[in-house]
DNA sequence: GGCCATTGCGCAATAC
DNA sequence: TGTATTGCGCAATGGC
C-alpha cells in the first residue's frame, strides 16, 4: 500500500516537484557536458596521436640513416679500405643488407 | 494562428503521439549508444597512445646507442687513433661532447 | 525518514 | 506531412 506522499495540490506537494525539476535539470546538465568533455577528449587524444606518430616516423627515419652508415662503414673495414681523412670518393660498397624497416 | 491539429482525445492525436514517442525512444537510444562509442574511442585512443609512446620509448633508447658510438669513433678518428683489426684496448678518449638528449 | 540524483517515460515545440 | 531531436515535468527509484 502507498502513501500518496501529499495531495497534488498541497503546497508541499508543489515544493517537492518544484525541487525535484531543479535537481533534474542539473543532472542533465552535468550528463551532457560530460559527453562534451568525452568527445574533446577524443580530439585532444587523436591529435597527440598524431603528433606522436611524426615523431616515430622521425626518429626511425634517423635511425635507419644512421644504421645505414654503420654497414657501410663495417664493409669498408671488412674489405680493408681505410679512406684517408679528406677522401671523398663515395665508396662503391657492394653491400645490400636490407635496410631494417619495422 | 494555429491549428490545434487534432483534439487530445481524437483517434488521429493518439496515433501522432504514439508514433512519437517511438521515434523518442529510438532517438534517446541512438544517442546513448553514441555515448558510449565516444567513451570507448576514448579508451582505444588511451591504449594506442601508450604503446606510441613506448615504441618512442625504445626507438629513442637505440637512436642515443648509434649516436653515442658514432662519437667515439669520430674521435678515435680525429685522435688518429686506429685500432687494427682485432685490437681491444679501450680507447682513452678524453671525450665529453653530452649525449644529445632532446 | 528525508533529501538530492538519476532515469524511464510521455508531451509539445521545433528542427529537418 | 512525417520522423528526429530537444527541453521539460512527473514519478519511481537509488543512495546517502
Amino acid at each position: 500500500m502507498k502513501k500518496p506522499h501529499a495531495e497534488k495540490d498541497s503546497d508541499e506537494y508543489r515544493q517537492r516537484r518544484e525541487r525535484n525539476n531543479l535537481a533534474v535539470k542539473k543532472s542533465r546538465m552535468r550528463s551532457k557536458q560530460k559527453a562534451m568533455d568525452t568527445q574533446q577528449r577524443v580530439n585532444e587524444l587523436k591529435e597527440e596521436n598524431e603528433r606522436l606518430e611524426a615523431k616515430i616516423k622521425l626518429l626511425s627515419k634517423e635511425l635507419s640513416v644512421l644504421k645505414d652508415l654503420f654497414l657501410e662503414h663495417a664493409h669498408n673495414l671488412a674489405d680493408n679500405v681505410h679512406p684517408p681523412a679528406g677522401g671523398d670518393g663515395p665508396s662503391p660498397a657492394p653491400n645490400n643488407t636490407s635496410t631494417n624497416g619495422q
